[in-house]
RNA sequence: CGGGCUGUGGUGAACCGGUAUCACGCUUGGUUCGGGACCAAGAGGCAGAGGGUUCAAUUCCCUCCAGCCCGACCA
């Protein structure tokens, strides 16, 4: 991608009122922007990323057996009248009606629509267990947005949606994705725990909220240092400090909520009448779980956890662009050309090596004002070229996270990155 | 929803009862050319909306709208 046409410029001033450093990176670095409280759109630096995490989570999901569908937001009323969730779920539903009068809700979840999708397709113990996902935008009245992309009024979340013939089974699959969750948040770069939670307007007797260590965070939660306890500082007794079920040392950690999973049971298959006939040719409720990340909260989170002062440091596996290229000008026409010829071609042969980076070919653009940039923007990879390099027939190499600058072949420079 | 705060060119801010200032950004020309360079010349706002007080309002007051923060709840 050439930065020069690339939709969402940098800028050097937060926006106004931001205080969360997601916020202000993401807005500063032209990867979101905001349309009305707690509505942003995803510039394509912002939805590449968003993509990637996508991308990791379908993996992760799939590889399970869980199918990919896609499930409406315009849902009607009487649907939900049958879970009796129409005026209960909180936050509440957005509700407007069409122009034949009828009541329409925006969907803030799908327990309903894939309940009725069940009960139309799963008749026998045979059709079970089946797992299915989506990654949708969702609809919540929020009381407030707050921090950015951290909590929003709409935004794209992947819930999958679990059905099973006995608990013992839910039991199984809910372990598997908690195990699925667990590589998913490593994948993105942040170190997340599941807690035990209250499972709210969703319902169900069992969840489990996953826990993000970030330091901005503002839940605090208690880990143990030995085992594998953890648990919302405020679940806790007051003064405890040692772990309840080894009774080693606790410590603290700041974290931000963010995935949640449940065992719903048959609290939708019975309302909505999503029933089966098992072996013994009894009819039964199908057993449920569903379990839900919300992307942009995620991709926040990433940056509340990897960030410095000069801006966002992306872990490789979601970053926007594998690497940042950045030719440096040259008074002297003929280094000009040659650097800019170097660049394109290093550019290139990523590219049709199937690597994107971003190629920084402002013309009017300082070195430090580059520099400055590719800090904020936050790929992992710099590689400059420049009249400096180019005596040595080289690039400058330079990751993100760190200071050290090497200078390196170009065509050591690409299998590095093919590597 | 309760409490608090904010609203001034594209962005961020300042000032002020006498119709507006700065920085960044933008345009043009020139000089620079490894950490947000410099010089010169420009474009761009009737100050969120409405009402009130006043000789006079961007400035004071009220209402509304919008955004932010705390509470609550959450992905």
């Amino acid at each position: 991608m050439f930065q020069s046409t690339l939709l969402g410029k940098t800028s050097k001033h937060s926006p106004r009122d931001a205080e969360s450093i997601s916020h202000i990176l993401l807005t500063r670095s032209g990867y979101i922007q905001q349309l009305m409280s707690g509505v942003y759109s995803l510039l394509p630096m912002g939805f590449r990323v968003h993509k990637n995490i996508e991308n990791i989570i379908r993996e992760e999901l799939n590889i399970l057996g869980c199918q990919e569908l896609l499930m409406p937001s315009l849902q009607p009323a009487n649907l939900w009248m049958e879970s009796n969730r129409w005026d209960t779920i909180d936050p509440p539903l957005f509700k407007f009606e069409d122009r034949h009068k009828k009541i329409i809700g925006l969907a803030s979840t799908h327990e309903e629509v894939i309940t009725d999708l069940a009960r139309t397709h799963v008749h026998s113990y045979r059709d079970l267990p089946f797992s299915a996902y989506q990654i949708q935008t969702k609809f919540r009245n929020e009381m407030r947005s707050t921090s950015g992309l951290l909590r929003v009024r709409e935004f794209i979340m992947k819930d999958l949606y679990s059905f099973h013939r006995t608990e013992e089974d839910l039991d199984i699959f809910y372990e598997a994705i908690k195990a699925a969750y667990a590589r998913i948040y490593q994948r993105c770069g942040i170190r997340a725990v599941p807690i035990r939670a209250s499972s709210g307007s969703i319902g169900g007797n069992f969840s489990h909220e996953f826990a993000c260590i970030a330091p901005t965070g503002e839940d605090k939660i208690a880990l143990c240092s030995s085992c594998d306890f953890a648990a919302n500082f405020e679940t806790m007794e007051q003064g405890q400090t040692v772990c309840p079920q080894c009774g080693a040392v606790l410590t603290t950690e700041s974290a931000i909520e963010n995935g949640h999973i449940f065992k719903l049971g048959t609290k939708y298959s019975e309302p909505l009448h999503a029933t089966f006939v098992n072996e013994d040719g009894i009819k039964k409720p199908i057993i449920m779980g569903c379990y839900g990340i919300g992307v942009g909260r995620l991709l926040a989170t990433v940056i509340e956890t990897n960030h410095d002062e000069n801006g966002m440091i992306w872990p490789v596996a979601i970053a926007p662009f594998a690497a940042h290229i950045i030719p440096l000008t040259s008074s002297d026409d003929a280094i000009q050309t040659r650097i800019s010829n170097e660049a394109k071609k290093l550019y290139e042969t990523l590219f049709s090596a199937g690597i994107e980076t971003l190629f920084d070919d402002r013309s009017d653009a300082t070195a430090g004002e580059k520099f400055k940039d590719a800090d904020l923007i936050g790929l992992p990879h710099r590689i400059v070229i420049s009249e400096k390099t180019l005596a040595q027939d080289s690039g400058e190499w330079k990751e993100r996270a760190s200071k050290e600058i090497k200078i390196l072949r170009l065509s050591d420079i690409v299998s590095l990155m093919k590597s």
